[in-house]
DNA sequence: CTCTGATTCAAACGTTCGTTTTAATCCTAA
DNA sequence: TTAGGATTAAAACGAACGTTTGAATCAGAG
């Protein structure tokens, strides 16, 4: 019995190692020879295929981030459509946002929830390259979608839908990235622990999306007194509450 | 004219060195030859006074959460010991638990900017003696603001409460690491782009509290009957859905 | 079959990594 | 002033890194 080599072409099995172990360990402490001894391939394959380890980690969101975001586009393209000249509600924008989003986590053929914890933990990462190829592919789906919040939200002062648009990004990113902190959060493995990815999926995104559009939501800031501000800036004791309400 | 080397002594000019270095490009990026280099001190010097590069992140974020973590226990004392029996508000909770974080930002001594943008990129780090350690440093005041926000809300269910906690440090954590996804929503710079970093901890703070107060008190999630799950699983057409309201 | 371009392979490249070693230097207490 | 522990210094260690090379192997067209 031969063994499963040729079933997938080195491509995509160099791509489906990558995405598994950046996710587990974080590009830095991702080797190549760790992906092709795993993925069963020459350590050459990798410059062969792609020509550099950095290629690699762009061809590895690449393959996930074409879907995601033509898909992303496409919904509030019929969202649109079907609203007319009403504006949407700020639920059905997020709902097609992070819902699109969140889908992948459940279908094994978009990614998984190894992808969304991938995308989730390099988000932040501090590489310029990675900053730089992610600006890009966002760029579009992102201006598209603040605009749809502004028309969604027509009292909220655009610079605050931007700022939360910004918290709401970092409420999924976290969560996806983060079963750590949840478990210490929780203080234990989190319930049903045996479940699988796909139901994992559906239950974060059932207690997430509340989470994002309570916070959108939210009343808007009490500013603390420019004056009082200045102030403290001129070295007068800090107060104490950040925010007062 | 002799340089400035001794002003502080080596321990702490690696400490703050590291602590920047660490925030701009990561614990696996940033070599130990860059922070001494940066540093002007020698390369042993790090294994002289720490033991490894790993017990130098360690005492990076030692030298911080110890305030952070005790300042954090002091004021819910505070807060509960002026509250008597009754229980504190949501907004109270999570000014104790943010507010001490957002303040550490506001004065250099603690850290300011560059600590929590480094804690804000460093808690969704995958390396296991990050993780471990995180763990350990969060485990009290985490298990104690648990209990206060259970308190607050008797009525949320505590695994939504736990739920909820984790999306909020998620928001925050990434709302301070990431100056730069924010570049990408607001697509340019954010606006008095000279400010002072305590002026940014300020504006953050304004912004980022009213926002998880609000996914704190969401309405709580209406979950999809768990029959249509099970349907779902066993191979039907996915719904496009993921909540429903 | 033979030729040709695509792919795989083993091996080595030069560099950088975290750490260790050993000696020199500094600082303080006797 | 001098002994002795604490700190700094320069140099080297072996290991692992991403990448490149050149030959071997494969697959399909003529």
């Amino acid at each position: 019995m031969t063994d499963t080599r040729n079933n997938l072409d080195t491509r995509e099995r160099i791509l489906d190692v990558a995405e598994r172990l950046f996710m587990a360990a974080g590009y830095e402490a991702t080797s190549m020879r760790m992906i092709t001894g795993e993925a069963e391939v020459n350590l050459a394959a990798i410059n062969y295929h792609f020509g550099s380890k950095e290629a690699l980690l762009r061809e590895v969101f690449r393959r996930r981030l074409a879907w995601l975001n033509s898909e992303r586009l496409v919904i509030l393209d019929e969202l649109e459509a079907q609203a007319g000249a009403a504006a949407l509600k700020p639920s059905q924008v997020l709902e097609a946002f992070f819902g699109t989003l969140l889908r992948m986590g459940e279908d094994p053929a978009l990614g998984g929830m190894v992808f969304l914890r991938l995308l989730g933990r390099t988000l932040t990462d501090p590489a310029d390259f990675i900053r730089t190829f992610f600006a890009g592919e966002y760029a579009e789906v992102i201006a598209r979608y603040k605009r749809a919040l502004f028309r969604s939200l027509p009292d909220v002062p655009k610079e605050e839908i931007i700022w939360r648009f910004h918290f709401m990004l970092g409420s999924m990113s976290y969560a996806l990235a983060g079963t750590d902190m949840l478990q210490i959060v929780a203080g234990c493995e989190p319930n049903e622990a045996s479940a699988t990815n796909a139901e994992a999926a559906r239950r974060l995104a059932a207690r997430v999306m509340p989470f994002l559009l309570g916070g959108l939501r939210a009343p808007l800031p009490q500013f603390v007194d420019a004056v009082a501000q200045r102030d403290e800036a001129a070295g007068d004791a800090p107060a104490r509450t950040v925010l007062t309400a």
